[in-house]
DNA sequence: ACCATGACTATAA
DNA sequence: CTTATAGCCATGG
């Protein structure tokens, strides 16, 4: 039972949405950023469902879903973290600028899956 | 199957 | 930028 190098579908044929975002959110590098709809466009699926994997997401240690905000790179979720300022604390540790839950910087930092994993 | 909800997004005003 | 509306997909009652 070696790593996910890539995705293992191996059978598991329930809440295969959940993984793939999970899979797509651990790629995102440190200091850099992705959006719900650009990872559900990735996999072809709705932004919401994006979010609620995310919401599942709780507790999983390898899902890093404070490098995830909205289209207009502000911190919709962080009050789904343990505390509301530990998303903010966590991108800032990141050399990720944040004002009034906003991300400065945004377009610079923004991290596509379609544009940066099909390279 | 229908209805309500949610860490969303596109569009219009 | 905000507000309102519609579309989106999965979950739960």
């Amino acid at each position: 039972m070696a790593k996910t190098g890539t995705i293992n579908w191996s059978k598991k044929s329930k809440m295969q949405s959940f993984e793939e975002v999970y899979e797509v959110v651990k790629l995102i590098p440190e200091g850099r950023v992705s959006s719900y709809g650009a990872i559900a466009k990735y996999l072809s699926t709705g932004a919401r469902l994006v979010g609620w994997a995310m919401n599942a997401a709780h507790g999983l240690h390898d899902v890093p879903a404070h490098r995830v905000v909205n289209r207009n790179g502000i911190l919709t979720g962080k009050f789904h973290f343990e505390s509301p300022t530990l998303m903010q604390e966590l991108l800032e540790a990141e050399g990720i600028e944040i004002v009034a839950d906003k991300i400065q910087n945004f377009s610079k930092i923004y991290w596509d899956p379609q544009i940066e994993l099909s390279l």
